[in-house]
DNA sequence: ATTATCTATAGATCTATAGATAATGC
DNA sequence: ATTATCTATAGATCTATAGATAATGC
């Protein structure tokens, strides 16, 4: 009895791990070639083979290259959207707005680090086609709003305790954004210039965005608008 | 005699326009493919029945998809590098340094905006070959480097006068860029989230970035490092 | 009986060139 | 004589599928 069903247990994760594998690593083949090199300069042999599968395989799984690349983008957007929601939520309680803006930016920038062609890859293939930038966009309204509102909230508290200026979310928002994103996405062009391991350059890159957009809703400066 | 003159005269010019007409016109189509839509992406052709010619002279001008390609690149990544080198000297005299670095931002804003489509190609095309990285990175260190030195001695005098607090040259032009850039390449995004219309939407980053440039040259809040 | 895999190849697309023909400038 | 242009097609590459064969689960 016990063996059965230790049997069936084995063959049950056995089986999931087996039956799924091929199908499996073609997805995760077509990522790596997907976010390397897009959909057009992507090739269906390069993933089948770097698959270690036959590549009607992929055919059989996905039907075309296009319903392969769906998936692929469907996922990294929901990655995407999930890792703001995360920085967003994932703060301890009883911190000040600055305290909690600064967290939000370096668990943002950590993210971003540890996908580091993730953003450009996105920024290509929605920005080329509108059902996608829709799609985004409305993840943006529908998911991240919600959750921002709860810190629009907490900074109104913040600008009325006067530890920050006024400032608009959305403005906000961008301001992190183009910063982090830049550090990441330029980081092969910026480097070099910079003359620091990998390492350091992180970490300069990742605090000067802190210090910037802290300085940026610093309450000390009048606001002219 | 004079009207011999005058008829090699406009003979000339028209010859010259006429001559290069079938060059320029792939070179202007090329473009335009390219930029759209990557290397990859582009097909010669489309470029051939865009620019309005036989697919042949495609090659008959330019030997290879390849070599049409390099030469577009070639010419955009001038064209972004003299654009830096432009905002940074197209300032007048007698300027304090925050005003100058504002007309810097905003000079640099406005090229962007009119090539809205012309980072996203440059990251792409650099990041994905090695060798245009290292042309761009030692352009920036040959070319713009020269014009950002001479920045920096008016920084130090600003330093030194109280005007702005003490900040690395690299980290401040990292700053911009990133603000400026994403501000551009993320528009078609952002824009419905904010619900302006284009003139206002320039407006309100553009504006932004300045200040928040503004912001973090600040000398009057301690500088703790 | 169904699901998964392989071989072989169709079919489409794209880059590139050969070779003929026309236009141009001496 | 050189330069520019066109037609036609080679040659390479890539996606997709048909059809045969093997493995799996009832």
């Amino acid at each position: 009895m016990q063996t059965e069903m230790f049997n069936n247990i084995v063959n049950n994760l056995f089986m999931q791990e087996i039956s799924n594998n091929t199908e499996k690593q073609i997805l995760v083949a077509a990522e790596k070639e997907f976010v390397e090199r897009g959909f057009a300069g992507a090739r269906t042999t390069s993933i089948a083979s770097s698959a270690g599968v036959t590549h009607a395989m992929l055919h059989y799984y996905f039907r075309t290259k296009e319903q392969l690349f769906e998936k692929v983008v469907d996922e990294k957007m929901d990655v995407l959207v999930q890792s703001v929601m995360d920085s967003f939520s994932s703060v301890r309680e009883n911190l000040s707005f600055v305290e909690r803006i600064s967290c939000i930016i370096r668990v943002h920038y950590c993210f971003l680090a540890d996908n580091e062609r993730l953003p450009l890859f996105l920024l290509n293939e929605i920005l080329s086609n509108p059902t996608r930038k829709e799609m985004l966009v409305s993840k943006a309204r529908n998911k991240v709003l919600p959750v921002a509102v709860q810190l629009e909230t907490q900074m109104r508290d913040a600008v009325v305790k006067g530890e920050i200026c006024s400032i608009d979310l959305l403005t906000l928002v961008v301001d992190i954004i183009s910063l982090n994103i830049i550090s990441i996405i330029a980081k092969p062009l910026i480097l070099p210039l910079s003359g620091l391991d990998d390492e350091r350059y992180h970490n300069w890159r990742c605090e000067e965005n802190v210090r910037t957009i802290l300085l940026r809703l610093n309450p000390t400066v009048s606001n002219d608008e």
